[in-house]
DNA sequence: TCCTTTCGCAACCGTTTGGTTGCAATTACC
DNA sequence: GGTAATTGCAACCAAACGGTTGCGAAAGGA
């Protein structure tokens, strides 16, 4: 089980799960565009971009002078297995407290 | 479609996330209990439970002079949310580009 | 070649955050 | 009633965070 902590993190940022967003939605972007849609500098944007980069939620293609970034679904996969794990673990619990009534 | 700012925001903290697992896998507790058995005073524990409740993670029942916290799972409806509407925009985008060479 | 664009690095700044300690108040127990 | 336990409030602190500005370097287009 992979540890959801990088991927809550950089979720946990609206700003930043707004560039997740617009990635996700609208197709990949360099940081000067991204910058020119949301209410931020272009370095703000490229920091959090680099979070996000860190989290595996982007993946960033460099051509030329210009480095495209593009929304990676997977690690949202990471999230999911925490959250199944904690549903189990409540319904062990569950279990357990219907087996002390035997 | 609620807001999962809070809850990603709660469960972004490893110190927070370890409370919540504790509660939901081995049952209420109060603070003092929690920060026996975590690395943190209790001031740190009680200000966690504080952010846990105001994302509606746990649930607070005082009886007497202590006050016993346990799990809730409901809002992590709200991230499952969040992440099921991101996954179908993915999908809307791989529909609008199939479409796109009829 | 020169100018523009895009990027990355670094410094800096105010605010938030996770944590601590200290203290007063309420509840339970002897 | 006195003492021990539990909670809540407040102040304080260092570190991390989100954001900005400035600048130098590399790539493209005129």
């Amino acid at each position: 089980m992979t540890d959801p902590q990088p991927v809550l993190a950089a979720l946990a940022d609206p700003t930043r799960r707004a560039v997740f967003e617009r990635l996700n939605n609208e197709g990949p972007a360099t940081a000067s565009q991204l910058a020119s849609e949301l209410p931020v500098s272009r370095q703000a944007i490229s920091k959090h971009l680099g979070q996000l980069d860190a989290a595996g939620l982007v993946d960033r293609v460099s051509s030329g002078r210009e480095v495209l970034y593009s929304a990676q679904v997977g690690p949202l996969g990471d999230i999911a297995g925490w959250m199944e794990q904690v549903g189990s673990d409540w319904d062990d619990r569950l279990q357990r407290l219907k087996e002390s009534f035997d």
